[in-house]
DNA sequence: TAAAAAGCTATAGTGACTACAGGTTCAAGG
DNA sequence: CCTTGAACCTGTAGTCACTATAGCTTTTTA
């Protein structure tokens, strides 16, 4: 028997802070463990892979909601594609607002290399709406 | 004379809201107006002006603190180029991330779509981090 | 002049943590 | 067995950039 850790360990295997596993079951996204005599947390396996999950979906960018959703759809065998394409559309969506960014980015930029005796004009560009390409 | 306008009218303008130009006088971004009689706020135009560079800036995805710098930068006609660039490479790199992201959604959906009987594979993809290609 | 619209302050909430203070428990070395 | 230091505990406050609410007062419009 004993297969438990405690949260230290817990945390070195998932790569996620102590205080964010604290955090997490603060918020009842993980079961509160079994706890030692003195009052520590002991960790099975089944929470290992929980916490797994989370990190790993938390890495996607699934929010934390989104997760709560995803843990209960695990639970029941559910289907969990829908939520998958509709965060794969915001993030699709996000990386378009950023690359029209980064373009704009770089005509400041640009305009800067190029202005009079190293005039930088950044700050002009910043100054005057008119000067964007973008939509926003 | 009276060139003033209030909260409502400025926030018109500039597009921001009456309780973000309020929290940018409370954090030092936007300075102190003068006020009414009976204590509202009057703004004039170079308040206009400012706000519009911060708005601006905060559409191009600077932070409050990058935006202080920039202001700071503008009173004293410096060059801003280092920030515009330091700010372009994140961007550059939350688009690479993001896009590491998408395509990582798209071979979930698409172990979806060709699971047999309509089965989702999205939730055990999630539960096995090996099962990624990524980088993360 | 009266009612409606806009403004005021102060405080709390958001998401997803992170950091701290001040104490307790545990594991390893002597 | 005992001591020491690392790890753990709870609870609270801070982060970023706002947003929302409550309960007022002032200004504008009909």
């Amino acid at each position: 028997m004993s297969t438990l850790f405690s949260i230290g360990t817990l945390s070195k295997v998932t790569g996620c802070k102590v205080e964010t596993i604290r955090y997490y079951e603060k918020i009842g996204l993980m079961p509160e463990p079994a706890r030692s005599e003195g009052g520590q947390r002991r960790y099975q396996p089944r929470h290992r892979e929980r916490l797994g999950f989370i990190r790993h979906s938390r890495e996607l960018g699934f929010t934390l909601d989104d997760i709560r959703e995803l843990l209960a759809l695990r639970e029941q065998h559910g289907h969990a594609d829908a939520i998958a394409r509709r965060h794969r559309q915001a993030v699709e969506q996000r990386i378009r607002a950023l690359c029209a960014l980064r373009d704009e980015l770089d005509r400041m930029i640009e305009a800067c290399a190029h202005g009079h005796q190293g005039e930088c004009r950044v700050i002009e560009v910043l100054s005057d709406h008119n000067e964007c390409a973008g939509e926003h």
